[in-house]
DNA sequence: TTGACATATCGCGACATTCCGATCTGTTAA
DNA sequence: TTAACAGATCGGAATGTCGCGATATGTCAA
């Protein structure tokens, strides 16, 4: 094997190592669901108030906070008859951090 | 209109500001694409190269990175017969670093 | 020119995501 | 208890994504 020219070195990981965080990729990766992280980045909100927020009905701003909670996102605690949800996964202040930088900037 | 609770403030940002990030990290949000992003943050890689890194098919490796080179991530240069990528877009490193901090550390 | 090689593109089927209306569960006030 | 409220869940339709085989383009060596 002739080695004509010096190849950069491989570095580590694999495409079995980034199986879950292209899945929390995926779940982050939706105007909506950025926004609410956003929100709950800056504090608790119920349901209602983040789905004014966004402009969307109840009913889809539950699913996408299901779905964000699923993965390790947010907590939920019910107060009466509100559900405030939190911030639980601490990488996803760094995370914002990033993209803030890029897209708001 | 009673204050019964002080709520907190709303941070800047939108649901349209996001619609653009969250292109992007779809885009990022595959874990054969992550790695392709981590091997060329380390350096420059032909489609070939890139391919059998991944374990992937030529035609597959290179839709992946025709999807990345569009939203700005790579630029590509022709060598002979091959066609070498490289990072263009210099917010992937920082991007790359909290999700190696998060799913590789 | 011809053939082999490296990459790009296309059409397609399988599968996932998103949103919606309808409905269900839990909570509070009357 | 009843009615209204806040949220969660479900089925389905529209749309998007992924990987594949086939084929097209561009490059070089013989």
């Amino acid at each position: 094997m002739t080695t004509d020219a010096t190849q950069p070195d491989k570095p580590v990981g694999s495409i079995e190592s980034f199986n879950e965080a292209a899945e929390c990729l995926r779940i982050l990766a939706h105007p909506v669901r950025l926004r609410m992280v956003q929100m709950l980045l800056h504090g608790r909100f119920a349901v209602e108030q983040l789905a004014e927020d966004a402009g969307i009905p109840d009913n889809v701003a539950s699913e996408h906070l299901r779905l964000m909670q699923r993965c390790g996102f947010f907590t939920s605690e019910r107060q009466g008859r509100r559900v405030y949800y939190e911030v639980a996964e601490p990488h996803l202040q760094e995370l914002m951090k990033c993209v803030e930088s890029r897209f708001l900037g």
